[in-house]
Formats: C-alpha cells, structure tokens, sequence
DNA sequence: GCATTAACAGCCG
DNA sequence: CGGCTGTTAATGC
C-alpha cells in the first residue's frame, strides 16, 4: 500500500474522492519498478490490476499480421491504464513494455471495482478519460488516412504529450526518434526529417534522446490547418 | 513522389 | 564501447 500524499502526487482523480474512497484507494494500491525493455505484461495475459505511470514511459504495442511490432499508443507520467480490460473482465489485449525505468502505482482489481461501484468522482474520472481516449482515436482514424509523415509525427507526439492523459508528462519527454517513429508508424529516417521540419516550424525542440515543445495543441493541429 | 530498408560515419554518455 | 542521430543509396508502390 502507499501513502495518501504519494497518491494525490501521482493519480490526479484522487483529489475527487471522499476521504473514506482515498482511504480505500490508497490501501488497495502498491509500487512496482520495471527495468528498461521490461514487459509489464503480455498479449492474453491475465493482468488484474489497474496501473499509473509514477515515472518513466511505457509502450502500448500489438503484432501486427505480419509479425511486426506496431507501438499503439505511449503513456507517460500521470497516465492510468488498463480499465477496459478490467471493467470487461477479459485478458490484456496488448502488450505493454517499459521503454525506460518505470515505477509503476498498480490498484488490485477488487479495489478498483469497488471505487467503480461506489465513487461518484472516481466514475467522473473514468468518463472523462474514455472520452479524451475516444478523442484521440478519432484523431488516429484521420492520421492514417490524411496526414503526410510530418503531420502524423505532430500528432503521436500530441498524444503523449496530452496533459489530460498524462498530466505529469510536462513539456519535456525522454523518447528516441527511433521511439517516435515506432509510435508514429514510420521508419527512424524519415521520423528524423519529420522532427527537423517540425523544429524548424518552432513546434517542439529536438534533443539527444528526447524532445521538449512549447504547447501540444500546436502539435495536435499541424497539417490539419 | 514518397516511404522503406540497409548501411555508415559522427557524436556523446 | 554502445546507443542515438543525421545522411545517403538502392528499391518499391
């Protein structure tokens, strides 16, 4: 179990519980740390918990029919995942892998359930997060089919750095290109042309290991203006 | 034309 | 050294 502060510090519904709910919440909730490249779980794993991302970043990824590795989705700092799974009672559809040294909050199922079942703000949360979610899918639909290289970099970008998902991620995300590119669905060089275009709009920054931008609205609406 | 893979040199921790 | 980046060449749809 973890402390009420470490709990407010890392799960942003948390401050829309009752006192009895935190409580409750707090006691069904433990740490866990994965190392870089560790799975946190597998395709048609069992994976009872609810999880958030304390620090580092972890990967969303399936198999594609042609056996290759297809990155979904990337969940960085203050994002909580795995409710569809739980809620629908059914294994893990994905496999989600440590792309960096995470720590992890992980909430037992049981406890899960019962916030579902009693916690008017924990169901506001969840409302919230399927829509921003459902936003985004929207969003993946038009990426695949309207947007050029560039634009489809802008938007996995967004994604990530989309503070009502990940509200710890900040402006600053240690990924490599080769990272974004995965998330992008395009190759490393041409990921790598993308970033230099969009540094050169003044949409983000590139670095070493990582980018850093100014606004990630900005990022969400390039190509699509 | 635009994207992919392969290959390689340079840089940096 | 090993991982990441920037670039080029060859190939494919």
């Amino acid at each position: 179990m973890i402390s009420l502060d470490t709990l407010k510090r890392h799960a942003i519904w948390a401050s829309e519980l009752t006192p009895e709910e935190a409580e409750r919440a707090r006691r069904g909730t433990s740490e866990k740390v994965y190392a870089k490249g560790a799975y946190i779980c597998h395709q048609g794993d069992r994976f009872d918990p609810w999880g958030g991302v304390m620090s580092g970043l972890v990967k969303l990824s399936t198999v594609s029919d042609a056996g290759k590795q297809v990155s979904l989705a990337g969940l960085a700092t203050g994002a909580w995942f795995g409710e569809g799974s739980i809620l629908k009672n059914e294994p893990r559809r994905y496999d989600l892998v440590a792309l960096r040294e995470t720590r992890l909050a992980l909430m037992d199922g049981a406890t899960f359930n019962w916030l579902f079942e009693h916690s008017v703000g924990f169901n506001r949360f969840l409302v919230r997060q399927f829509n921003e979610r459902l936003g985004q899918f929207i969003g993946q639909v038009e990426n695949d089919r309207m947007l050029d290289a560039t634009g489809r970099v802008a938007r996995a970008l967004s994604c990530i750095f989309n503070p009502r998902l990940n509200p710890g991620v900040g402006t600053h995300l240690a990924i490599t290109q080769e990272e974004i590119g995965l998330l992008s669905g395009l190759s490393r060089q041409v990921t790598n042309q993308s970033i230099k275009i969009l540094e050169a709009a003044g949409v983000l920054q590139a670095e070493r290991g990582g980018v850093s931008i100014r606004d990630w609205q900005d990022l969400a609406k390039f190509g699509t203006a």
